[in-house]
DNA sequence: TATATTTGCAACCGAATAGTTTCATAAAAT
DNA sequence: ATTTTATGAAACTATTCGGTTGCAAATATA
């Protein structure tokens, strides 16, 4: 059992799962009403986002609402900010060749 | 064969290899002093990676420098948008609210 | 109370994954 | 010309993954 953030986005319905449950927090059977898959799989996916603490879950009667931990998403942004940098110094550079060919034509 | 982005960095050996070709192209063999496992296994990440075109590879004589294609990992920057809103917006309730508790004080 | 609904869990299955070893090819070094 | 080095590809293997069906438990409704 991986079980990590990049693991859990890594499936297309674990993402599908996630932007619907980000505008509003839902239970199982209405999550699954969306997909082609059963609810006992759209319920394991559940589980593998709850396991590495992407969603979190709310109990309702019988009913258990799902909704997102958005303040875990941002761990793929941390990740990326090494990258960030550098395809912002990618338009830097390209800034500093812009500004050289204005000097030039002067 | 899924074959995307998301798939592509949901192994941590191929985020390492991400890192590390971030800063400067890389031989196979290089990359696989890196790590534990084998060459050959480090040459199937490279080969994952390619597919999905988040690296591109340059020969030079008899060896193939890899390199990051920056531009690539920006996608799943774009994907994360919808949600950097969403926790954005988090904020900015915060603030709402530290502002009505001010508010309310004077 | 009896029945229907919502859910999680276990067992099973086929496909994909990440790794290995072995081999072939091409370029560089001896 | 022979050997060493760098690499990719193929064949194989154990494990994980995503899906299924069947079942039990708990809550709501008749």
């Amino acid at each position: 059992m991986r079980r990590d953030i990049f693991q859990a986005i890594a499936d297309p319905t674990r993402r599908a799962i996630i932007t619907l449950i980000a505008l509003q927090s839902m239970t199982p059977n209405a999550l699954a009403a969306h997909f082609d898959s059963t609810r006992q799989a759209v319920s394991k996916h559940l589980k593998i986002l709850i396991e590495c603490e992407l969603i979190k879950q709310e109990q309702q009667g019988r009913e258990i609402y799902y909704s997102l931990e958005i303040n875990k998403m941002k761990e793929i942004d941390k990740w990326l900010e090494q990258f960030r940098k550098i395809w912002e110094n990618k338009f830097n550079q390209l800034d500093d060749l812009l500004l050289t060919i204005k000097k030039t034509k002067k």
